[in-house]
DNA sequence: CACTTGACCTGTCCGC
DNA sequence: TGCGGACAGGTCAAGT
């Protein structure tokens, strides 16, 4: 899913199209993932006005000006695109690799190129595409028009209007870590967090967002590459030089995500409905099979701590 | 406690 | 072409 490229991602495009914007409706029907009081929605969400759209590790908070937050998980499959304008029609539509003025367009796109399309593996894999679709769980009406889809295929997410003063005080907030990009989160504290669980392998401990915040499968196994860490040592068993190289790994290899737009693989888009390049830079995350560029020796894919796992033989050495 | 496993969902892919 | 099982970017809850 996405994880904190791909949300940072989403949150700097949906600032720069929907801050200002006000909710004239929104409409649902899913209790699990939005389930959120009839009467709070009607006094605190409709006629609300978008002040900001911040993030924390990988949840988007977006802040109204009636002093609640729309909190969001995207979890695996979620999606949160932007919809400009609704014109004539029943559908949008893109050509490949020119901006569409077909006058049948139904939902343009605020921006078009040739990536603009889903990811493949989106029930809309093709070029055009047509919001809401069967996965828009929820779908947010802005009083100029403008619409913005919360769609999930698998349903893990969910979208909760709360007081803003609440947000820090909900379960996950309370345990999530410290976020990498910060410029207050040095090396010491990076190592003093992942050493509390010494008897872990490396990769759940990362993966854990109590250790720290916005770490998912994919750069896990990147940052770990990049340290030359094999995901299953132990944590007692890597010294601090190598846990100051993980750290930075991590940084690096976020920082150029975020930079590529995140990793498109099969179902994440951003606010726009674009995918993101960084999976093209990818060391070793669905490359197995393939060479490691640092050595030449093939990628293998392996599981530990339950999920798929890249790693070069070579360079992560496997004698823990 | 800390660690592991299953559950939550829908869809795709791969082998028989 | 159908069917079963494994797997998918995340987190919890319930096991041991």
């Amino acid at each position: 899913m996405p994880e904190l490229p791909e949300v940072e991602t989403i949150r700097r495009g949906l600032s720069q199209l929907i801050l200002g914007k006000k909710i004239a409706k929104v409409s649902y029907d899913w209790p699990k993932g939005f389930p959120n009081a009839e009467g709070d929605v009607q006094q605190f969400l409709i006629g609300a006005g978008i002040t900001e759209v911040a993030r924390r590790a990988k949840v988007l908070l977006i802040e109204l000006d009636t002093k609640y937050s729309l909190v969001i998980h995207l979890k695996m499959t979620g999606q949160l695109v932007f919809v400009a304008k609704n014109l004539a029609g029943g559908r949008w539509k893109m050509e490949h690799g020119k901006r569409s003025t077909s006058p049948t367009t139904n939902y343009q796109l605020a921006t078009t190129t040739d990536e603009v399309r889903f990811g493949a593996g989106h029930p809309n894999d093709s070029l055009i595409g047509e919001l809401p679709d069967k996965t828009t769980r929820v779908t947010f009406e802005f009083s100029d028009g403008s619409r913005m889809f919360f769609n999930d295929q698998r349903k893990f997410g969910w979208v909760r209007l709360i007081p803003t003063a609440e947000v820090p005080n909900i379960d996950f907030m309370k345990k999530v870590g410290p976020e990498p990009l910060s410029d207050d989160f040095a090396p010491a504290l990076f190592r003093e967090r992942v050493r509390r669980r010494a008897n872990s392998n490396i990769k759940e401990v990362i993966l854990d967002q109590a250790t720290l915040a916005g770490i998912g499968n994919i750069y896990a196994d990147e940052g770990l590459w990049g340290a030359k860490i094999h995901p299953a040592a132990l944590v007692k068993s890597l010294n601090d030089k190598q846990l100051n190289t993980l750290f930075s790994a991590l940084r690096t290899v976020l920082e150029l995500s975020i930079e590529k737009g995140g990793s498109s693989d099969k179902n994440y888009v951003d606010a726009e409905g674009k995918r993101g390049s960084y999976l093209s830079f990818a060391n070793v995350f669905r490359r197995e099979g393939q060479e490691c560029p640092r050595c030449g020796t093939t990628i293998i894919k392996t599981r530990v701590a339950g999920r798929g796992t890249h790693t070069c033989p070579k360079c992560q050495r496997a004698d823990i």
